[in-house]
DNA sequence: CGTCCACAGGAATGACGGGCGG
DNA sequence: CCGCCCGTCATTCCTGTGGACG
């Protein structure tokens, strides 16, 4: 049969086949629900302490914990919309601004967001940060507003840039005499606590908010709220849904792990011909993430790592047994020698052999062989399939795999 | 009970690249 | 724009060590 023909046949296929899908996009990381099940104490509360902009008054500063996939994200988004809707009702000069660290990155971008949302525009480069941070403290106290600002993700920006952004905003107030700020951050990580100047901490955590994991039966209410929005009548029943929610529960309570189990499902249930979402499409859905979530670490490791996996890959193949050090240490020197690379030292290898470790794409454990020394029995954590369908990637790496290979055992 | 294997893994130091202040 | 500093990766040198073997 032709390509032309094959391509035919899957696209008339797509077409004629009515989806199982009402509405795919709600099963996506960036929809906002309207409900929040399980969630209204932290609504409730989150409402209560930004009320006060309505009246013209600062609310206090907030700092919000939580796990990923516990609604931290939806929830706050969700509250700011109501906020906004309602104090535009009543005329409050109540700006809001939300911005992801980990997307935005720099602290430049950062403030050039907030000026944005202000209505101001800045040149997206060639200010100082001083001078873009007067620019912006000055239109703030033009505008007359009570600014709300959220950092999600605030971890990754603390950690890769330190907390001159936290400590400028949280005294910002002092300055201005028309308007006020105030600052909501999001943390998944407990420690950033104990990393962050304790003045900055005791200003920004002046209110607290905490999003626990979700359990089995909360999950599953949040499915079935979803799954009823994304999928035509009687696609899936709540037993396959119950299903989807201990798997996740399982795993950290992680509410957007599950919703990805079950779009997934659904995907590979349509793709299938089938009008109906049955546990073997979920059991499958979580194999193909966990696969997805392994070769993108795999294809994401540096140069010398891969090598190691590789070479333990080799030795394992030849050898169905543990190795140690030594031994993938000499495979992979044979392996840097055939592909016309600088070897790293053995210290360097065992280092990295602990980074893998730690990832979890290999066990090692450090055992002792009495007479016989002292190493680190290794063993690969992945499946060979993987691993074949990441190195065939590589040119050279597969044509490796599928020359004879006695020689690169070899070694004196 | 001491020895000795085959490393583990800490410390110091060097090479490199990228951001930042002047 | 340049020099400086800092973080990351890698090397070198090193001391430490669990336990089978003699």
């Amino acid at each position: 049969m032709s390509a032309k023909n094959t391509l035919e046949e899957v696209f008339n296929k797509f077409l004629e086949n009515d989806s199982i899908f009402r509405d795919r996009s709600v099963l996506t990381h960036d929809f906002i629900p309207q409900h929040f099940p399980h969630r209204d104490f932290q609504i409730r509360t989150l409402g209560e302490i930004l009320a006060p902009a309505l009246k013209g008054f600062k609310p206090s500063n907030l700092f919000i914990y939580g796990k990923t996939g516990t609604g931290k994200t939806a929830v706050i988004r969700y509250v700011l919309n109501i906020l906004e809707k309602e104090a535009r009702k009543l005329g409050s000069p109540t700006v809001t601004c939300y911005v992801n660290c980990r997307l935005i990155g720099s602290e430049y971008k950062i403030y050039t967001q907030f000026c944005k949302n202000l209505g101001y525009k800045v040149p997206f480069t060639g200010l100082s940060l001083s001078e873009l941070f007067s620019r912006f403290s000055s239109y703030l106290d033009e505008s007359r507003s009570i600014f709300i600002v959220v950092l999600d993700e605030i971890d990754a920006l603390v950690k890769s840039k330190g907390d001159n952004l936290l400590y400028h905003l949280t005294r910002i107030n002092e300055t201005l005499n028309f308007s006020k700020v105030s600052i909501i951050g999001i943390s998944n990580d407990l420690k950033l606590k104990e990393s962050l100047d304790p003045r900055i901490l005791s200003s920004l955590s002046e209110e607290e908010v905490i999003f626990n994991p979700y359990n089995a039966a909360e999950l599953k209410d949040i499915l079935v709220e979803r799954a009823e929005m994304a999928f035509k009548e009687s696609v899936i029943d709540e037993g396959t849904i119950a299903l989807c929610a201990a798997l996740a529960a399982s795993e950290h309570g992680d509410a957007r792990r599950a919703l990805d189990l079950l779009r997934i499902a659904g995907e590979l249930a349509e793709r299938e011909g089938s009008n109906t979402i049955e546990e073997r499409h979920i059991r499958r859905a979580e194999r193909k993430i966990e696969r997805d979530r392994v070769i993108e670490a795999i294809s994401s490791l540096p140069l010398h790592s891969k090598l190691i996996i590789f070479s333990l890959y080799l030795r394992e193949r030849k050898l169905h047994q543990h190795s140690i050090t030594g031994e993938i240490f000499n495979v992979y020197k044979n392996v840097c020698s055939k592909l016309g690379i600088n070897p790293l030292t053995q210290r360097r290898i065992s280092g990295l052999i602990n980074e893998l470790d730690i990832i979890g794409l290999l066990n090692a454990q450090v055992t002792s062989f009495g007479r016989y020394g002292r190493s680190k029995k290794i063993k690969l954590n992945i499946d060979e399939d993987i691993i074949l369908k990441v190195f065939s990637m590589d040119e050279r790496l597969s044509t490796l795999l599928n020359s004879k290979l006695d020689s690169i055992y070899k070694f004196k």
